[in-house]
DNA sequence: GTAGGGTTAG
């Protein structure tokens, strides 16, 4: 701060010599404007033909005439000169526009505040901020508008130091700043304390209920990761627009928060706004957060209506590669006419996520003779690929060549995937080689990389290693804990394990219980270790033992190294059985009959065992298929699954048989007498099944999520998965 | 009259 405060201070220097020496400048000869009396018979004519050319958007002929005038010495009216300003922006003629800037500078003539002003703008808007800036530093006198043209210029390029120090020499200059000043500025706010400033600075001018402020004001804030005082902001406002609405259901969805921006997208239908791309590309992404396929089909109809907006589809695109549909990704893909570097490191991600991993380093090499140059995130996919087949060679290659073949520096996500990749090949030494050569400092997501390999690998020593380097940077990581605890029992230390039971209880670290739903039939089953409250629960055990002792005879072994160490004999074998992923998986398999797609989704991460279950079940129950692992992947190794962290997702061959248009229903949670209300009619179930259903119109009413879960309480104590 | 808010890939 004090630095800036320096910068900010040799501005003000500069501002002020230079404002000196405008003052002192000998008097010129007041230039001759539209009013004033012309120098010769011509004069008139020549400004009636600039001003007409200007506004018949004559571009060619306006400039002739503007030189004519120049050699005369005549100019004309600031509005004029805006005109063919605007003329000059939609035709993208830089040069063009140079030379009015020349002209208006020529012969002494002393433009107003006003023409300056759109002259800083013009070249913002040609994207010469360099320029922009020396009109701005010579004028003689700058009102709000040249301050906050600059603010957002600085403020939409990323500058945000820039733009900060700009608005702090605006206020020394005794400008007061408007609605459009704030509402540049906010985006230009990079931490909280700078946002709370400005936000009280809002209030005391009274400028909070402005609505283009407040929606800024609730991006920053979730932007900064301020949910409740963004939904605050959002609250108080009596009257609301698009935009705000837009504001607060993507500042949800980016917050991980789906099933609350899928609410308030539905109180906006309700409130009688119509989506447009913006809302749909974060009803998407919300979509895509919580893997709702269908919902995201649904959004797809809409979608068409804005079939070329390039943002939406790429979020469409990432919703059906991230919803594990890959067919509906590619065929989307094929129709994007022109793809960008997100569309192309989107799909080839989503090749790499599904274990597509060749086809997408085909598209890679497609991708680079389409002449699109990769970027950073792309080659994250690339390399993601790699690490997912088991490539290591190829994986090395780009990643030792990325520098130089596409100029980008390898970072901490780049050394994250070679790490993982080295680790899982079983080269530990190599993967923790590459720690130390890191230029970035290892963080705890890259530690944790390594940690995963070395439980996989049973490397203890280094397990401890870099679980303590872990704990070092994010001691309130219960998993590492429990891991550490977990490894020092496995080896019988037990004095260790005491220890780190006494750190986690010093520092109140405690393991949130592993929990699993699944959603069969819109409604939600949780699962939590040892805990009986299912309804369902006798039978789903049953199940779950005839499957373990079939698994059994095709060699399937419980994983018991690291299984917790708190629970004793009996209990600790029930753990092994009733891990509440299998009870998911199990209650998924009775009900997949019904026809629905069934969600597993874990709250924490799980070890392998689970996930070996998970696999061999697919095998002998055709109907389940592994889908998708947004997170990490699974690893595979002499065909055995090794590790796996994430997110499961299972399907039976349920697909969505209705498409129909988003209505404000169809995202509720509406019971049925609400809907009956609404006018929709009971009908008959089909056959074979128990089910009520609901059309209207006789479109079928399909009731897509229902966020209404409940974690039952657990006893305190120490829980792994 | 010139300046302003929300949208995509890791």
């Amino acid at each position: 701060m004090k630095e800036a405060m320096k910068t900010v201070s040799a501005k003000l220097k500069h501002v002020r010599t230079s404002l000196s020496s405008l003052s002192s400048r000998p008097y010129s000869p007041t230039p001759l404007a539209s009013h004033a009396k012309p120098r010769n018979p011509s004069s008139s004519t020549l400004l009636n033909e600039f001003a007409s050319f200007c506004y018949q958007r004559d571009l060619p002929r306006a400039m002739k005439a503007m030189a004519a005038m120049e050699r005369h010495g005549i100019y004309a009216d600031s509005i004029t000169y805006s005109e063919l300003i605007k003329c000059c922006l939609a035709r993208n003629a830089v040069e063009q526009g140079r030379l009015v800037h020349k002209h208006v500078s020529s012969n002494g003539y002393q433009p107003k505040t006003f023409l300056l002003n759109i002259l800083i703008s013009m070249y913002v808007k040609f994207k010469l901020l360099q320029e922009a800036q020396a009109v701005f530093d010579q004028m003689p006198e700058r009102n709000v508008v040249s301050w906050t043209t600059m603010i957002s210029a600085y403020a939409n390029v990323g500058l945000s130091d820039k733009a900060l120090e700009f608005f702090v020499l605006m206020l020394r200059e005794g400008v007061l700043p408007n609605m459009f000043t704030f509402s540049s500025i906010l985006r230009a706010c990079n931490g909280i304390s700078n946002l709370r400033q400005l936000h009280c600075g809002i209030i005391k001018v009274g400028l909070e209920s402005d609505v283009f402020v407040r929606s800024a004001l609730i991006d920053v804030y979730s932007k900064l990761d301020e949910l409740r005082d963004a939904i605050c902001v959002f609250n108080e406002m009596e009257t609301k627009d698009l935009v705000v609405w837009n504001s607060i259901i993507g500042g949800l969805a980016q917050n991980s928060d789906g099933d609350e921006a899928l609410n308030q997208f539905k109180r906006m239908k309700r409130a009688g706004f119509t989506a447009d791309q913006a809302t749909l590309t974060s009803v998407l992404r919300a979509c895509t957060g919580l893997a709702l396929l269908e919902v995201g089909r649904q959004v797809h109809v809409h979608v068409l209506k804005f079939d070329v907006d390039l943002i939406l589809n790429n979020a469409l695109l990432d919703m059906y590669c991230k919803s594990g549909s890959l067919e509906d990704a590619k065929t989307l893909f094929e129709k994007i006419v022109h793809k960008d570097v997100i569309s192309w490191s989107t799909m080839i991600a989503g090749l790499a996520q599904n274990g597509f991993s060749q086809e997408a380093l085909k598209l890679f090499d497609l991708m680079k003779a389409s002449g699109t140059k990769p970027n950073y995130i792309t080659i994250i996919g690339v390399l993601f690929a790699c690490s997912h087949a088991g490539l290591v060679d190829d994986g090395m290659f780009y990643f030792r060549s990325m520098k130089r073949l596409y100029g980008i520096d390898p970072g901490r996500e780049h050394y994250g995937c070679v790490i993982d990749l080295l680790g899982r090949a079983g080269k530990l030494d190599e993967a923790m080689n590459l720690v130390q050569e890191m230029e970035c400092e290892p963080d705890a997501v890259t530690w944790r990389t390594l940690l995963g390999a070395c439980r996989v690998h049973r490397n203890v020593d280094l397990a401890i290693y870099v679980a303590k380097k872990i704990l070092k940077l994010d001691p309130e990581d219960a998993g590492t804990y429990v891991l550490l605890s977990n490894i020092y029992a496995n080896s019988q230390r037990w004095e260790d394990v005491t220890e780190i039971r006494r750190q986690m209880r010093e520092r109140g670290i405690t393991k949130e219980p592993g929990c699993s739903w699944i959603e069969v039939n819109k409604q939600i089953h949780a699962f939590i270790l040892g805990d009986t409250a299912h309804p369902k629960i006798n039978i789903i055990n049953r199940r779950l033992n005839q499957l373990i002792h079939k698994l059994m005879g095709i060699g399937y072994v419980p994983d018991t190294n690291f299984v917790l160490q708190d629970l004793e004999g009996e209990q600790r074998d029930d753990s092994l059985w009733y891990h509440s992923e299998k009870l998911a998986i199990v209650f998924g398999l009775m009900s997949s009959s019904s026809g629905s797609a069934i969600r597993i989704r874990k709250n924490l991460r799980i070890c392998g065992d689970c996930h070996t279950f998970a696999k061999l079940v697919a095998k002998i129950e055709c109907r389940l298929i592994v889908i998708r692992d947004p997170v990490r992947y699974h690893h595979f190794q002499n065909g055995q699954v090794m590790s796996y962290d994430g997110e499961f997702e299972f399907h039976s061959n349920y697909k969505c048989r209705y498409k129909f248009p988003l209505e404000e229903d169809s995202l509720s949670n509406y019971k049925i007498q609400d809907m009956l209300n609404l006018g929709y009619q009971m009908v008959q179930p089909r056959e074979g099944s128990k089910e009520l259903s609901l059309e209207h119109e006789g479109v079928p009413f399909w009731y897509p999520y229902n966020s209404s879960l409940e974690t039952p309480s657990l006893p305190d104590g120490i829980y792994d998965v």
